[in-house]
DNA sequence: ATGGTTTTTACTGCGTC
DNA sequence: GACGCGGTAAAAACCAT
């Protein structure tokens, strides 16, 4: 049985299971394989044809097709809405080409009037100040996000969180790309896939000042709900890059758990205790790493390191007792 | 603005290769 | 002698009030 990480806006996360696919089960009667039938909402047994449950949910389509030809001419189904672009995907575009929708080409008259609707269609689809600082937004958050490898899901956040700025009118007296950066961040951390303030501002056309600044006034008045960042999540880059094996990475997400059951944890930056703990764990596994190596992956200076890897292996000790 | 806390900077001494 | 490591003091940065 396999559990999705659901994460909401607020960051907090929660855990659902999975509706459980039906291989494992068995049929009552002859225990034979079940198989969820989408079609008549059932789930019958292979063998016998019991069916074991009715009226489920059907989340197939409402129409019947006879061969796949059919299929994907009765299928009605466009792109997904998303919230990175500007208008979520869904405005109207006059197509370019002359033509009706039979394929004909069009009057001149015709053409003269389409010609017009396009120009106007436009206008109006980035009518007003805010949808055009969208756009621009929207793009920039694209940039940083794959300079900085962000998957998908996080740029997605950051233009809800963005757009959210937008409708509150949090953006007068800010920079588009402070608000977007800001975004960005904020989206990256709720992700579990935090980014520090340093490489975010290294993408970014603003100053580390301003991004702190817009960052901290954004999530205040948004209220969003942004954990201290989880020192566990930082590991696995730390560890990739410094190349180090499985079982140090191990060791170190044992090392940040003993830590946070000792409550060492409060008020230390987290970006510090993870490099610590990635060099703690090499040590105990004889793996060659300076503390000047993880320092400089981690961006954090060696006499941090030294602080935190003490008291994790003190901690780490007085658990293990 | 202020004060308390954490991190960084810079420097020093020790042991090892 | 260079390097890794540990320690310290003072400065800087950060955060809540």
């Amino acid at each position: 049985m396999t559990d999705t990480q659901i994460r909401t806006y607020s960051g907090e996360t929660r855990r659902e299971q999975e509706t459980e696919a039906s291989e494992d089960e068995q049929c009552p009667e002859c225990s034979g394989r079940l198989i969820s039938d989408t079609e008549h909402a059932e789930t019958v047994c292979s063998e016998c044809g019991l069916v074991v449950e009715e009226d489920e949910i059907d989340r197939g389509p409402e129409w019947r097709a006879f061969d796949s030809a059919e299929k994907d001419q009765k299928s009605r189904v466009g792109a997904p809405t998303t919230n990175m672009m500007h208008d979520q995907g869904l405005s109207t575009n006059i197509g370019w080409q002359d033509k009706d929708a039979y394929g004909r080409a069009l009057s001149s008259r015709q053409r003269q009037k389409m010609q017009r609707l396009r120009t106007w269609n436009e206008r109006f689809r980035t009518r007003d100040s805010k949808e055009r600082n969208l756009k621009q937004a929207l793009g920039e958050i694209d940039r940083m996000a794959s300079a900085l490898g962000l998957p998908e899901n996080v740029r997605e956040t950051a233009s809800v969180i963005y757009r959210r700025a937008l409708d509150e009118d949090l953006l007068p007296g800010r920079s588009i790309e402070g608000v977007a950066t800001s975004a960005l961040y904020a989206a990256a951390r709720q992700a579990g896939t935090p980014r520090s303030l340093d490489e975010i501002a290294a993408v970014s056309r603003v100053e580390r000042m301003e991004l702190t600044r817009t960052y901290r006034y954004i999530v205040r008045q948004l209220n969003l709900e942004i954990k201290p960042a989880d020192p566990e999540s930082y590991v696995p880059r730390f560890i990739s890059d410094l190349d180090l094996s499985d079982e140090t990475e191990r060791r170190a997400r044992d090392l940040l758990e003993s830590a946070r059951q000792d409550g060492v944890h409060s008020g230390k930056s987290p970006v510090g205790l993870a490099a610590a703990s990635v060099y703690a764990a090499a040590l105990l596994t004889n793996e060659k790493v300076t503390q000047n190596d993880v320092s400089e992956v981690a961006n954090i200076s060696e006499v941090t390191i030294r602080n935190r890897y003490k008291e994790l292996l003190e901690s780490a000790d007085t658990m293990a007792v």
